[in-house]
RNA sequence: GGCCCUAUAGUUCAACGGAUAGAACGGAAGUUUCCUAAACUUUAAAUCCAGGUUCGAUUCCUGGUGGGGCUACCA
């Protein structure tokens, strides 16, 4: 058996091997997803576990006696992948042979080994999220959502997708009138050029000003006996802003002036904040073209009997039967609801990409909704329904709750990442080891591990998870962290850095890595062991939707490889071809982590 | 009220139903004439409670308790 790219999944291998041999020697057909193969655990010698009890329970016979008559079967049938065996209760405990290694070696040593080419004419993948609103800048829960998509973009195009980014800008509706009006009363013309202020933010101080004015006018309401609803409906700013909305609606030139104007300041500033963060779609959405879809399909139906017409007029989707209730999609004015717009366009979507998979990368308060949505467009009898996928993903809290603007306790993303650049900038003066860097390379450097760091501290969480971030403890660059990756690859090329120096003959990849099977010794076998699950792994996440699992493997041989470099000298090893054999495992080592960090958005340096 | 999610060292996170529950930070103690000490080594420290299923449960089920979310003719 060669480690060639068709044959990769040794666990897969060991699998059939076992039900085969469960057929052949006891009799019995296993059923495969009982049976497990795993990675043998540090403790224990072996690479990889036979897990026996679903066996010795269909074969009758002791977990003990099925691990040995099944180390002793693979040897003799697959004596050229497994080597020797242990059997500790009832694990199965297989050595591979060093050969396999080798040969995995050489052939990872080709550059696109862990390349998967995207099948030709596959419908792509769709995937939308940022989704920001118009009114405010992004702060910390954006970034999460920016950071997830653009991972999981990645993750997927390397596991052979084609993959479609979307981001559906909400750039309409009451609350971007809010900040419009708040402008136009009390903004005396203010631009950002004159405030010297980035465009969104400068939008979003105004989101803040109404609602102070507001919180004001109903204090002096409430003072006046009435309650809080009925407040909110006599309030003059709400009445002002509902007839903004309207004229806005009517298409009036005034409006729609200002609200260009205002919109495209905060295109602006957003434009700057992707750049940092470093991520792009492949297509951007306005709601203000997109807000009127769906209605056509809600009405037809209403005819064809799917959907219920009410007495005043309005539109309901039935979903008693299971469990959710009745969902308003048109109001009785015939206007429509964010459901009806979100059916919309997932139709005209489904039309023009005719997509295999649509992912809509959204926090899990909107867990309702997006179960909603799947279950009308299937009462609407869209059999595609079950293609829409909610990466439902949790909040980003802080250590007092949850973030609220108007409680002023959002972390700003601009302001975030400024920070990072700043801990990356001190950190590494004090170090004080890149003496020689221009000031631009610096400047790169910096944001690499600001960025960096802030990346990982948000992607090696499950996503689905609720994470907390502690603004008064800036994120670490110690330990399990994006720097300590980006320190490692930095170490490996600095290693590749001084063997070409110091005039080692290099070559290609595979005359360095010529090594006797038997001479290969533990601790770079087990690093050749986990750059072999690379492909598994970005299988794993792309199946799971989660980032999280690359960055825990990017950890884990990153950590690894430390272990090695401290144990063992490269450059100074005696014998020739052991130290070139470590030098070529650095270099894949450093190769699998780039890739790694590429599939999460993280750069990494070549020197730090 | 109903529905959904969640609970692991002091803290932040891991662990397809598998073996002695892993890391990191913080705590304690070490390693630098040697390829980058943003590293490495040693050490103390945890599965919310009660049942159930299973050869085996942090993981699955039931019931509690704590935390979060949703439940608008808002978006």
């Amino acid at each position: 058996m060669h480690a060639d790219k068709t044959n990769r999944m040794i666990y897969d291998y060991l699998r059939s091997a076992t039900l085969q041999f469960a057929q052949d020697q006891y009799g019995v057909h296993l059923s495969p997803d009982l049976l497990q193969v795993q990675k043998t655990r540090k403790e224990f010698s072996g690479d990889f576990t036979i897990v026996m009890f679903a066996i010795s329970k269909i074969a009758k016979k002791s977990p003990e006696t099925c691990a040995g008559e099944l180390g002793q079967w693979l040897r003799e049938h697959y004596g050229n992948i497994v080597g020797s065996f242990n059997v500790i209760k009832g694990f199965l405990n297989i050595e591979i042979v060093s050969g396999f290694w080798i040969d995995f070696f050489v052939a990872a040593a080709d550059q696109d080994y862990f390349r998967i080419k995207p099948t030709e004419s596959q419908k792509p993948v769709l995937i939308e999220f940022s989704s920001p609103n118009t009114n405010k800048p992004l702060h910390l829960g954006h970034i999460r959502n920016n950071l997830l998509g653009h991972s999981l973009a990645e993750i997927l195009k390397a596991s052979g997708k084609q993959v479609v980014k979307l981001n559906l800008v909400n750039d309409r509706g009451i609350h971007i009138c809010k900040s419009m009006l708040a402008w136009q009363r009390w903004g005396n013309g203010e631009t950002p050029e004159s405030s010297d202020t980035k465009g969104d933010h400068l939008v979003g101080k105004y989101y803040v000003l109404f609602d102070q004015h507001f919180k004001e006018e109903l204090r002096q309401l409430s003072g006046s006996g009435s309650n809080e609803e009925d407040a909110e409906a006599k309030s003059a700013l709400m009445a002002d802003v509902r007839e903004m909305l309207r004229r806005w609606e009517n298409g009036d030139s005034e409006i729609r002036r200002l609200w260009e104007m205002m919109n495209t300041w905060v295109y602006e500033g957003f434009d700057e904040t992707y750049a940092r963060i470093g991520i792009s779609f492949d297509h951007t959405d306005y709601e203000s073209d997109t807000y009127l879809l769906g209605k056509d399909i809600v009405l037809e139906g209403v005819q064809q009997g799917k959907l219920i017409r009410k007495d005043d007029g309005s539109v309901w989707a039935d979903l008693k039967p299971i469990n959710l209730d009745e969902k308003l999609l048109l109001r009785s004015d015939g206007t429509s609801v964010y459901m009806t717009q979100d059916i919309g366009t997932a139709c005209s979507r489904h039309e023009r990409y005719e997509p295999q998979l649509m992912i809509y990368v959204v926090g899990n308060e909107q867990n309702y909704h997006f179960d909603v949505l799947k279950k009308v467009l299937d009462q609407l009898g869209f059999a595609w329904s079950d293609k829409l996928l909610h990466l439902s993903y949790g909040m980003v809290e802080l250590p007092q709750g949850r973030m609220k603007s108007r409680e002023g306790t959002v972390v700003d993303a601009d302001d975030l990442m400024e920070e990072m650049y700043e801990t990356a900038r001190k950190t590494t003066m004090e170090l004080g080891k890149i003496d020689e860097f221009e000031p631009d390379e610096l400047n790169k450097l910096f944001h690499m591990l600001g960025m960096g760091a802030l990346k990982y501290f948000i992607l090696r969480v499950d996503p689905r998870k609720t994470m907390l971030f502690n603004p008064q403890e800036s994120i670490d660059f110690n330990g399990n962290t994006g720097p300590f990756i980006q320190y490692t690859h930095a170490r490996i090329r600095s290693v590749w850095r001084k063997a070409i120096e110091s005039g080692w003959k290099t070559g290609s990849m595979a005359e360095l890595i010529y090594l006797q099977p038997e001479k290969l010794p533990a601790k770079e076998k087990e690093l050749l062991r986990i750059l072999y699950e690379f492909p598994m792994v970005v299988k794993e996440a792309g199946d799971g939707l989660s980032p999280a699992t690359v960055a825990n493997y990017a950890y884990e041989l990153a950590k690894e490889y430390n272990q090695f470099y401290h144990e063992f000298s490269v450059l100074h090893e005696k014998d020739v071809t052991l130290a070139r054999f470590r030098l070529a495992l650095s270099v894949l080592t450093g190769r699998v982590i780039k890739s790694a960090m590429q599939l999460l958005g993280i750069e990494v340096p070549e020197r730090m």
